[in-house]
DNA sequence: GCCATAACGACAAATTGTGTCGCCTGCCGT
DNA sequence: ACGGCAGGCGACACAATTTGTCGTTATGGC
């Protein structure tokens, strides 16, 4: 066979997609011989403009010297020669019913094409059954479902672009009580917490690290200066060390704690398959009652977690963790039962 | 340009992708008259042959009446011509780290390919600064995380396949406190609930529905015969009815109630990024208390909801409501304050 | 056992790909 | 300002490939 189409299979894979444009004739021809083509200027040029005029998406430009760069332009289509297998096609729906609810739409409407790909897939199957696979399926929320915020779709386009390019970011931040407030800021870090969206950053010339929600960045503005790092900074730990406030308990070591505790059975149902570690034991009680042991770390989340069980459960160990808790039933009592 | 290397692009687009063959001679030629190319059938012959020889993951099989079909065989590898976008490639290592500890591994495995190439664009880029990417950014549960469950994978293959294809199932199935039994069943729908699936599905000769846990079916075969769906049955409308056991308040009216609190002034702020419904309403209350009103619907999530607040929130309204929280206050303090 | 059907091999004519040459254009340095 | 230079591109002729046609082979149904 003639490796015509064998070369320009592998020049449209060596295409690289927009932003990035350096691939000159000379480039190509270099990387061509490197798969084994040895192949002329002339006909790599009209490789390409045969390509260019069969294919939507393929675009050049000039460089400064007058060579000419090919590449794929930013909105080119996505092609995928070999289809989607239905499982990856059910999988794709699958995802996307999940995360609907859950992610920044801008981040989901880039993904588009493969959701679009495979819901096309699933319906070109003969068996009109597989349409009905959206109908078999349902996503339920664990925890009280709450609306997600809305946020700019060109805030988070802007504030994701600088934190990658590691340039300094001008905000207009909406505080919740205060009115707005602009600031220079060095992006450090993007957090996702559920459907909440939160950017790590540093104020311009200060080493204080803030943390701001992103649905009341209100504008976002890419400055030319480069971010500036704090030394050493590493985002899990930032979070692992308690600052976001929610992951760890105040003034509580960072040791994990042995939980014991009495749960109605009913309620621990859940904990035979969703165990709270690796080590959890389950020892049935006295009627209706099960003795359950774990070790884990405390924080915030741990006790809004037991709090939510309500008298399903007994907390003996930690003394530390039952007096916590007694105490917000002592609060409560003075609530409730007056 | 030769019309013989788009004739074999278009030929590559129409392969189906493996468990759909029904791609003969004179269908693919059919389809690409539709497409404006008259070709005769020992050329398409031939081009067939070639790209087999080129592109691995295309097959053909003889079917029964002697001619052969030709599709991408089933683990043909993933051939993304165009690329992905920087964009599309941030979304794919987002989704990847989110949905790691939510979603059943063999779900993700799916789009591993997809995943591969994100990471692979990320590094191509000449800029380093990419490849930090994934240390600028973290996922955080927004409630208490527990381990997901192990679902065995061809379990969860298997279960799929057949409600699918909506066939019958024998399954193994472990029970909590009694031993493991085998039932025959109708599969219905397969219902996502945080980290853990469920299956709904009638048993053989009964409308009486259950739920199964899919990590405690420890074997699960598809059987030959069709399943049968009871009449009018939708899953959606089923879990709206509160079946699942979680969705709604056990002998509560389906009717949306107007809740009515008060919320201590630092617990409330989540709300007013993701509010619990769009008629929320946040009114500043005495020094550090804010009055909340929205409508929504009740249901046991609510209720816990509300619990894991402790005492940091007051319900006024509904009276239903209040009283069962106070009831659940006495019992706590039955417990702990004795 | 014959016929119909589909795949596949062979071959020559037609079409297409490729290297070479030369021209054009814009940029650089002298 | 002028010539040299580098890269792109058009033209052309020859080599290479493609493609339709025809004939052969294999297989299943009547």
């Amino acid at each position: 066979m003639n490796d015509q189409i064998i070369r320009q299979f592998h020049i449209l894979n060596l295409l690289p997609r927009y932003p990035i444009i350096r691939l000159t004739l000379l480039i190509l021809q270099d990387q061509l011989l490197d798969k084994g083509f040895t192949v002329g200027l002339r006909t790599l040029q009209r490789d390409l403009n045969a390509l260019r005029d069969v294919f939507v998406g393929i675009d050049n430009c000039r460089n400064e010297d007058r060579s000419v760069s090919w590449f794929w332009s930013e909105n080119a289509p996505v092609i995928n020669l070999s289809g989607l297998t239905i499982n990856q096609s059910l999988s794709f729906s699958l995802v996307k019913k999940y995360l609907t609810p859950l992610f920044p739409s801008v981040t989901l409407n880039e993904l588009q094409p493969f959701f679009e790909q495979a819901d096309a897939t699933l319906e070109s199957v003969q068996d009109n059954v597989l349409v009905q696979w959206p109908k078999k399926i349902a996503v339920v929320q664990p925890t009280q479902a709450l609306l997600p915020p809305k946020v700019n779709p060109s805030v988070q386009k802007t504030v994701t672009a600088a934190l990658l390019a590691e340039m300094q970011l001008e905000i207009h931040y909406q505080h919740l009580t205060a009115k707005e407030q602009t600031y220079k800021i060095n992006p450090l870090g993007f957090v996702l917490r559920g459907t909440i969206s939160y950017l790590i950053a540093t104020k311009n010339n200060t080493a204080e690290m803030r943390i701001f929600a992103l649905q009341r960045v209100k504008k976002a503005v890419e400055l030319t200066q480069k971010a500036v790092q704090p030394d050493g900074f590493e985002l899990q730990k930032y979070i692992d060390d308690g600052h976001m406030g929610f992951n760890t308990y105040n003034q509580c070591s960072k040791d994990p704690i042995q939980l014991k505790m009495i749960f109605e059975e009913g309620a621990s149902r859940n904990l035979h398959e969703t165990p709270l570690s690796e080590d959890q034991e389950i020892t049935p009680h006295s009627d209706g009652y099960a003795l359950i042991t774990a070790t884990l770390q405390e924080n915030e989340q741990l006790f809004w977690w037991l709090l939510s069980y309500g008298a399903n459960v007994e907390v003996l160990e930690p003394e530390a963790l039952r007096e916590k808790i007694a105490n917000t039933v002592q609060n409560l009592a003075d609530i409730y039962l007056k």
